[in-house]
Parts: structure tokens; C-alpha cells; sequence
DNA sequence: TAAAGTAATAGGTTAAACCTATTAGCGACG
DNA sequence: CGTCGCTAATAGGTTTAACCTATTACTTTA
């Protein structure tokens, strides 16, 4: 690249000039020496490789090329000062677009809660929301792909700091025909023999849903795979097995009684926990942390029905 | 203003390391050493209040305001380039609006004869045209108001270079019904005692006609002053009095010999000189003499039958 | 002719941009 | 578990260029 580059300085001299007609006039405008401008300018011209102003003894004016070159020089500055101006907007106080990745099993219907509170709180706070499994959540906030997520735990990444915000229930969901239907409580054993449906692999969720089969002694179903909350949902409505399903989901997706039934499993809790998380040395840790309160504390105010909370001050940085 | 406002090279190499997301890389690219792109970035980062990049020992990636900051960044760089593009383009050959001054007796007849060639010959050159009254004109060069004037001779300030391009004779202009129509030949004394027609005192042409009609013995009608050729020709129609008008605008506007007889006066020429003239001290001086060279050669070739040349490389700089 | 204005030049100072060499820290590999 | 190769940051010194004051050369106005 040219080494011999116009300087910033050199293009606002040589508006000042312009609009002055006068070096000296110029000079005090800018606060510098009447020598600095002649030198600065003549580096200018000479860069430029031509003439921008006619000057003698009685006084000082444009060429016709400096007259066409002035209003591009403008632009720079005025550029270059939306440049500043942006920045300054956006060194006091959150602002920029951060990158949030979230669980497709969660996001959807976590989201709307969260989202209108902190547009409110931060209004020059922008999010730019994008799905994606939690492995790869995990390894887009560690490559800058993206700057905070939303995921389920666990995390292992040491570089990484973790506050976990609530836990989600997984809610049994049986179709209107099942034969534990009727049934006021059901317990652990109740679910032996039982086929359940689960979404694809990828799924954080599927791991989770795999193991507590084990334990329950049910039946992974691996021939039907959702690929997605709803999918499944259709799936257990046309009888092809059970599922679980996260509370946050079913309040969101789920209202017709007649269909399906929707009951918690007794005898030890079925959830997963969920945690916001960001790159331990981000600069917007601090309001990463803001954050997380704000999502806790919306949590205890709209969603206590469905979640349980989790106390503040818990994260844990790697 | 701010003394500690962001550098051009700042800029690109924010926007290097942005796209290359590593200091080395963008080093070699840049062709500076690794650890002056990490000071110049810091300084960049202080200037602008906050942080762009995260850097860690593994790597670079940028910060959520750095991303929002780099399209802006870019367009002060297009600007930057595109006035490095236009004066590159300006400082080899003739380039720039130049501001073309003329009389309003002679631009509007002459021009058409002009613009087309200079157009063709220069095609980067443009010429923006204004009228006014000789005098203002010279002053107007003077102060940088136009760049290169058309006007009628003497110039007398010695700070302009005068080049004398042709002779515009002033023919008779009779109306139809007057008593030396039928005349083959009119001689200077013949007119002693006409009446004749001018324009308003501001024009050099008034001058030159008031000179005239002493020698002459003929009268200079000052009640009835046109303020253009026109209105002048019309009251020459309406059988005010006679005029002397100038052959390009004879040749431009007036196609009735019906109306108006134009004849040329013997005994001694009647005629005027236009020259182009420019500051001794412009940068596009060159440029000028040529268009002075060109306006010649085209007289020659088109309009001889109106026009008296005058050979080049007479002008007289001051 | 003097006074007040113009921009250019000379000479020296200061600030900053830059270099090389080194250091500190991370990640991968044997 | 140390080593190698990568990263960016730091240290110390050099060169560049931006800047100042003082002066000069010249023009216009009083």
C-alpha cells in the first residue's frame, strides 16, 4: 500500500483552507502555526500529485481541481466523524450487536419472555439470535461466532464462564388414548416397557432422554426421531409412543387437553438446566452478568410456574 | 478539534486485521512489523474509547462494537480512495471545472462554434459558463471567480496573461426603410447625423459605439438603450435609429433581410478584439494557451467569412 | 512611503510511528 | 510432561514527520 497516503490532518486543513480562503485565518481556526498549513498543504498536493490551491502574496485561492476534489474530501471527514460518533455512542454503555446462539429446544420459547425486558433495559443493546445444538453452541462462542448462548448444562470449556439461570422441568407427555391416562399419579415404574420418543441426536436433549430411559427401563424408540419439539409432538398425538417434554415448550405449544396429557413424573425430578455463557476474557462480560440477572429475576417474576429458579451468584469461570 | 483523532492507517489496519482476524497475518499483508499493528490498534482503540478486537494468545477475533464499527470504517476508506482516484485522474491532463467568463455581446454567438470541439479535444475538461459585463469579468478572474475569461480588448491589469484570439468587425444594421438602404456603398461620412442605437452604459460595447459616433458626427441615441443585442435589433426594426452590431451575432441571429439591411461601413475598419485571458499565476496555464491556440484555428476553419484571425503567440503576459 | 496584510522558508524541537529482539501465553504432538 | 510452533504484548532505540518560532519576500492599503 502507498506509503505516501493523505493524512486525516492534511484533508481537514485543506477544508479549513478552502472555506477560509486563508492560511492565516486557517491557521487560527485550527490552532496550528500559518508554516504547519504551507507544509502540510504542499505534502498534500504533492501527494495528490497536483495543484489545490493558487497562491500569492495578496492572498489565497482554489484550482478548479481543488474546487471538484473539495466535496469528496468532505465526505471523508464527515465518514470518518460518523465513524467517531458511532463509536462514542457506543463506548458509554452496552450497544453493538451481540451474538446470541440458543438450544432450538429452548430459544423459541424462552425468548419472548426475555427479549422485550431487555430492549426495554438496554436500548441500544441489539441481538442477533441464531439456533444451533449446544456442541455446537459451545464452539461458536469459542471461535467469535458467537458472543454469549443460551445452552443447557453441562459446559465443560474452562475458558469459559458459566451462569446458570433455571432449571426446566421435562414433563411426561401421553397421548389421550394411553393407558395411564386416567391415572392421578404416576410414578418411575409406572413407565417400564414404555416406547419413548426422543429428537435426533444432535440434541443435547437426546442424550438426556437416552440416559433416563436407563433408568427408567422404557424404550428409546430410535426408528422415529423428531426433528423437532413439534414433530414429536405429533408423533406421540398419533399414538407412536411417549416423551418428555420441556415445560417451557409446553406452555408455549401445548393447549389442547383432549389430545394429549401433559403430567409430571413422580419420584425424583426429570429437568435440565439451562445457563447463559460467554467467553471469560469478552469485554461485555460485565453486562453479560447484567444480564443474567435480568433473565433470573424475569424467571421468579413470569415464569415460577413452569421453572425453577436459581440463585444469583452461582456462574462459575473457567 | 480533537488532537487525538483516529489516523487513516489506523483505520486500514483495523479493517486488515478484521478481515485477516490475526496481527501476523495482517502484518505481512500490511508489510509492517507484527508489534506496530498491536500499538497503532491500542492507540486506535484510546482514540475511539473502547475495544475492538478480543485478543488472546490463541488468536483474534473481533468484539461485537468492533463488528458494528468495520462496515463505517470501510466507507471512510472508499472515500478516501475515491479522492485519491479523482485527483489521480485530475493531475494527469486537463481535468477540473474550469470557470469560463464571457461577454453576453459574444458568448452566446461564439460558444456554439467552440464548446463542441473543446469538448471533443479535452473530454475530461469541463467548463462551467458565466456571463458578465467585461469589467466584472477581469475582476472576477482577479479574485478567483473565473478561472479564464472570453472579453473584448484592452485588458489592463498586469497580474492576467492576454491572448488575443480575432477581430470581430461591427457592421451597419439599417431598417428596411431607411434612406441609404439602396445605397451599394456607405461611407463614414454618409452618417453624420443618424441616429444611432446602443446598449446600456455597463457594456464596453457602449463605449466603443459612443467613440465611434463622435468620429462619425452621428448622434448616440441615450433615451432608447437596449439592454441585449436583441432588443436592440428590434429597435433598429421599429425604425428607431441604425446600430452597429457585432458580425457573429449578425451571423447567429438575424436571417430577414426583409426586415433589416447589414451592410459594412467603408473608410477604416469598425470592428472589435476578443481575447482569452487568464491569471499569469494559474497552474492551468498551459491548458489555457492551448484552448487559445484551438479557438484560433477553429476561427479560421469556420468562421473566416466573419471573423479577422489573429495569429498565435502574440499575447502578452503581465 | 509606511503599515498591515499575505504565504514561504529556515532551523530546531517534540511527538509518534516504526523497527528488532524478546517475552508471555496457548495449543498440539510425541 | 515437556517441547515446538504459533499467538500477541512488551522493551528499547531509531527514524520520520509534524510542529513551533522567527524570519523573509512580497502585495495591498492607508
Amino acid at each position: 500500500m502507498d506509503r505516501s497516503r493523505p493524512t486525516v490532518r492534511q484533508i481537514q486543513y485543506f477544508i479549513a483552507i478552502a472555506e477560509t480562503l486563508s492560511f492565516n485565518q486557517a491557521a487560527k481556526r485550527l490552532d496550528v502555526s500559518q508554516p504547519t498549513l504551507t507544509t502540510q498543504i504542499v505534502a498534500f498536493e504533492e501527494a495528490l500529485g497536483l495543484q489545490l490551491f493558487e497562491r500569492s502574496r495578496a492572498g489565497t485561492i482554489l484550482t478548479a481541481v481543488g474546487r471538484d476534489l473539495l466535496p469528496n474530501a468532505r465526505r471523508v471527514i464527515e465518514e470518518l466523524q460518523g465513524l467517531i460518533d458511532q463509536a462514542a455512542s457506543g463506548s458509554r454503555g452496552p450497544a453493538g450487536t451481540y451474538r446470541l446462539g440458543v438450544t432450538p429446544t429452548l430459544g423459541p420459547y424462552l425468548l419472548p419472555h426475555i427479549l422485550p425486558a431487555l430492549h426495554q433495559r438496554y436500548n441500544v443493546l441489539k441481538l442477533s439470535v441464531r439456533e444451533g445444538a449446544p456442541r455446537d453452541l459451545e464452539a461458536g462462542l469459542a471461535n467469535g461466532e458467537h458472543d454469549l448462548i443460551l445452552t443447557p448444562l453441562p459446559v465443560d470449556d474452562q475458558r469459559l464462564t458459566v451462569a446458570p439461570l433455571f432449571r426446566e422441568p421435562l414433563k411426561l407427555v401421553l397421548p389421550a388414548d394411553h393407558r395411564l391416562v386416567k391415572r392421578k399419579n404416576i410414578n418411575r415404574r409406572d413407565l417400564a416397557g414404555e416406547f419413548v420418543l426422543t429428537i435426533d441426536e444432535h440434541h443435547h436433549f437426546h442424550q438426556q432422554i437416552e440416559q433416563l430411559c436407563v433408568s427408567l427401563g422404557a424404550h428409546l424408540r430410535r426408528d422415529y426421531e423428531g426433528t423437532s419439539l413439534d414433530t414429536l409432538r405429533h408423533m406421540v398425538v398419533m399414538g407412536m409412543g411417549i416423551a418428555f417434554l420441556p415445560a417451557l415448550y409446553i406452555r408455549s405449544e401445548i393447549h389442547r387437553p383432549d389430545e394429549l396429557r401433559v403430567t409430571t413424573l413422580r419420584g425424583g425430578a426429570v429437568e435440565r438446566t439451562h445457563a447463559l455463557a460467554w467467553r471469560a476474557s469478552s469485554p461485555a462480560r460485565g453486562l453479560f452478568r447484567e444480564i443474567s440477572d435480568v433473565i433470573r429475576s424475569l424467571v421468579v417474576r413470569d415464569l415460577a410456574d413452569d421453572l425453577v429458579p436459581i440463585a444469583a451468584r452461582k456462574s462459575r469461570s473457567g
